[in-house]
DNA sequence: ATGCACCTTGTAGCAACTACAGGGTCAAGG
DNA sequence: CCTTGACCCTGTAGTTGCTACAAGGTGCAT
């Protein structure tokens, strides 16, 4: 198939297999007469695999391991697991982080009344805090 | 006040304070004869705004919008709660993505019973998401 | 034969910095 | 007086993960 199937039947784009490409993600494949790439089904399985593995937040460089275990079957799959905890880890951290700016950002917005900015309370917040 | 003083000051650094200047987004300094940045109060306070702005997940280019209507105390300050309000509706919508990733994440490793990849449910995860 | 959708390569852009390389300045110590 | 070291200068390239062209080639239908 033509790079236009593949990255429809994986959600992703042939910009992006492209570079895939490019950077080693995806094994470059076979071309036709007309020097277009032709891919197969091994393909589309692995690109699935890096856009689901994206989509969870994983970098790119997680996923080339991840991919590099799914390619030995025999070998203990703790790695997988120390990345997949691993990347949980920051997930947990940034929903934490997130929540207390949620935070910030409400107190902020209900302080402000309305009116100039000159009694703004959230340009205030903006400008006071490291001077409180 | 030297470039290195300011950034100490402000909770940044020389390169990124040179780099807010190249993009516009700090006033270019007096020179002192060797050439130097030469900073006063006002560029700590301004460095202070964008740093606390941008700790609190505003975009450089909200940050802008920010500090022009910080320039004008006497403009009506709904133009900083609309921003305000816009980041924080990005902040929550960002908040419950990664709780649903955490959760896809904890189902992954929980399953995960070590052994070898071939069984390897974090890897069947990511392999298998197309294809229920 | 001609239009159109698709493919090719290569390059540049995005955000928001960060990291050099290759030089200049300045105060202190010997 | 000279050197050492900490700081500063400019300019450019790298980071991450794509995305968006430009300029051209292919293949199929009309």
């Amino acid at each position: 198939m033509k790079i236009g199937e593949l990255a429809e039947r994986a959600g992703s784009r042939p910009e992006t297999i492209r570079y895939y490409e490019r950077i080693g993600m995806l094994p470059k494949p076979a071309r036709t007469g007309g020097n277009y790439r032709d891919y197969g089904a091994e393909h589309v399985a692995r690109l699935s695999f890096i856009r689901q593995a994206r989509a969870l937040g994983f970098e790119l460089s997680d996923v080339r391991t991840l991919i590099d275990l799914a390619d030995q079957p025999d070998q203990d799959c703790a790695a997988a697991d120390r990345i997949a905890l691993g990347h949980l880890k920051v997930v947990e951290a940034k929903i934490a982080q997130l929540g207390a700016l949620r935070g910030e950002l409400m107190r902020m917005i209900d302080q402000c009344r309305g009116g100039q900015v000159a009694s703004c309370r959230i340009i205030e917040s903006l400008s006071d805090h490291r001077a409180p």
